[in-house]
DNA sequence: TGTATGTTTTACCAACCGGTCAAATTATCG
DNA sequence: CGATAATTTGACCGGTTGGTAAAACATACA
């Protein structure tokens, strides 16, 4: 007798693992671009090659592929500023946590918009985890960062809105992508936009906290 | 005999202007919260106080009103923008430029929100506004900017990347409310986040482009 | 007051959408 | 192989949604 759902398995089987990824996958793509309701499980299924009732058979519910999806990136979202050493230099430090945080909007500009979306909504699904570990995470980290101005290395500011500006300058290379590509238009400033990004964005945060 | 549209009247009544302006509001505070495809023409209709047929009697469909607002709004957020001046002091006009883009964060949230949900999901209805008006005005800004750098009077820098910037981190305390306050908490930073990050925003940018 | 025009409502429809069911098919393993 | 469990599919369902038809109702004005 077939076991209701797949999740019910006590081992996961390897298709299971293989479908699982493959059904994320379409649905990362499918949920970045649509938003949550503007998407359909026929979309997604039909990106995944598969028919809806196949991919139900792995996800319940179209709420729990989305619900994966956030709680995986907003966990990864944060490694960057996880990272973050209050033992190391404060420009080091700073420059690097930009870096980072550009390249991942270079690189999965998918998850940034659906975080976004999600966001823009009013979070609906994610209250808690923003309440929760987010906040502890960045109450955490805005200690470290006023340490450093306490001590001197570093301009006097708020700490929580300069890791807003930062999150916000950064992010917005994915989010308002066909924006940014708008303005610059078919041009060497489009193709090198994030290395330009990074350029002036490394300026406006040494300089403007009196790093360098 | 009733025409099809209101739309169709040679002159718009009375009652047309203000059933439209009602609507349209209705339909701002739905489709902000919900995104295009996440909101339904009977919510809009219930929010503005009437059935969705009638709502219907005054804009043909569901992109018609969209299409409006998006309109509407594109316009007036350019505002701070288009009255950036040439002759002014940079620091004055930069300081004032990212002032007002705060101001209209706090004050029409909504607006910047069903901006951002467009962008968001690929511009699919007006990507050509995007080429056309909006890169204009940039381009045209952006020229100013950097003959303020040529001049010594402001940091060399990618004026590109300096209008994004402040985009972006002004926007974000519309777009990004929930995470924004989920984050500072129930505090005074909470309650004071808009004079507070008009204070970070400011040291951030007039440092950072050396201003002063 | 009568008539043409403008506005609103009730009833309705076809397409879509999230999800179920039962049966068919395939993989796993003793 | 044979049996059992896992996977896949086609058919289907009830609720929602964008939009229509037509008639009732209101308004303006000659």
């Amino acid at each position: 007798m077939a076991i209701p759902r797949a999740a019910k398995t006590q081992r996961r089987t390897r298709i299971q693992e293989e479908k699982e990824e493959l059904i994320l996958e379409a649905a990362l793509e499918v949920f970045s671009s649509n938003g949550f309701r503007g998407s359909t499980i026929d979309q997604i299924a039909e990106a995944a090659g598969m028919s809806k009732p196949n991919l139900l058979y792995y996800f319940r519910t179209k709420e729990a592929m989305h619900r994966q999806l956030i709680d995986r990136v907003l966990f990864t979202w944060l490694e960057p500023l996880r990272v973050m050493d209050a033992e190391g230099s404060p420009e080091a430090e700073i420059r690097s946590y930009i870096r980072r945080k550009l390249e991942m909007a270079r690189d999965f500009p998918r998850e940034s918009r659906l975080f976004a979306n999600e966001i823009l909504q009013g979070a609906p699904h994610i209250e808690d985890e923003l309440t929760g570990p987010l906040k502890e995470l960045v109450d955490e980290k805005a200690e470290v960062i006023r340490t450093w101005a306490k001590a001197g290395k570093i301009a006097e500011c708020d700490p929580y809105h300069l890791i807003f500006s930062i999150w916000s300058t950064t992010q917005h290379y994915a989010d308002f992508d066909v924006q940014v590509r708008a303005v610059l238009g078919r041009s060497k400033a489009d193709e090198n936009r994030f290395e330009n990004a990074a350029l002036f964005l490394e300026q406006l945060f040494l300089d403007g906290l009196k790093l360098r």
